[in-house]
DNA sequence: ATGTTAATGCAATTATGTTGCAAATATAGG
DNA sequence: CCTATATTTGCAACATAATTGCATTAACAT
């Protein structure tokens, strides 16, 4: 059985992309939670170990090879998410609700819940939906009752 | 029939808020637009005429009170758009869709198209949905064709 | 091993939003 | 109309997120 930084390193290798130890760090800390990572604790958590710019560098090009997906919470801070299977470069498959926790502000891919198609008004042309749910996750709602 | 500026500044009053020219000129800004407004767009418009500072406080406060709604754009950007009847400084009634076009940027209030109803995972407890659906606006479509 | 290209680090800059405080002003009541 | 008071504004300073240019470093194909 390959372990998880075998994996990370195919993926990059996959899309092109060097295996860094930036970029494998990032991997490892997306891959360690149950919920979208904000670029803050991101930068939190990796410190000194690389530079801000660097961050944001690495974000951008995991986002464009439909390797993880930003999704921003209400404040429009910018949350990441590993990508489930089926994202590239070209697409990514994400249509699926998130949801935002007023309690503990942390956001929760619901994989399973697919965004329900729309009528719009004559001439718009829906191109993606995006949804955020917001109230009290499951570990908080069960907190307060 | 009353003017516009009349209804503004009943419309202050009405809230607790003094009636002053700042507050004036983003009412004007606001109700003279067919979509939303951005805070840098409002900012640029209103130049020397009120400080940033204030042209925050400003929208805060109409914010708070029901008279404006905050949209953020998909880039964080934070778009404001005059709340329709029915909204006040307790309860905002704005569960409509909001379109933002790709290529013009602009921020429609979808006011016809209620957010459809989500089934989610057991223990989360959903409070508001706010859905932003992007791709080409009438206007734009129109002109691609 | 080495050359090429991609990636990083650093410094500087821009944009957005917030806070504290003093000065100005809207307005209510006399 | 005057005046007292609470609100609102302007200014300066600060905070944070994000971007850009450029020199240096490091990954990896050959
Ligand atoms: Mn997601
Ligand atoms: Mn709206
Ligand atoms: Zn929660
Ligand atoms: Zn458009």
């Amino acid at each position: 059985m390959e372990n998880k930084t075998e994996r990370f390193e195919k993926l990059l290798v996959k899309n092109g992309l060097k295996r860094t130890a930036p970029r494998l760090q990032v991997l490892e800390i997306l891959s360690g939670r149950d919920s979208a990572t904000s670029q803050p604790y991101l930068e939190q958590v990796m410190g000194k170990d690389a530079d801000r710019v660097t961050l944001y560098r690495v974000l951008q090009a995991f986002e464009e090879k439909g390797i993880i997906h930003k999704v921003l919470d209400q404040q429009g801070t910018a949350n990441y998410a590993i990508c489930s299977d089926g994202c590239s470069a070209h697409e990514h498959h994400d249509e699926h609700v998130h949801f935002n926790c007023d309690n503990c502000h942390k956001i929760y891919c619901l994989d399973s819940v697919k965004i329900p198609a729309l009528k719009v008004p004559v001439g718009f042309k829906v191109e993606h939906l995006n949804l955020i749910a917001t109230g009290l996750c499951a570990n908080c709602s069960d907190k307060v009752n």
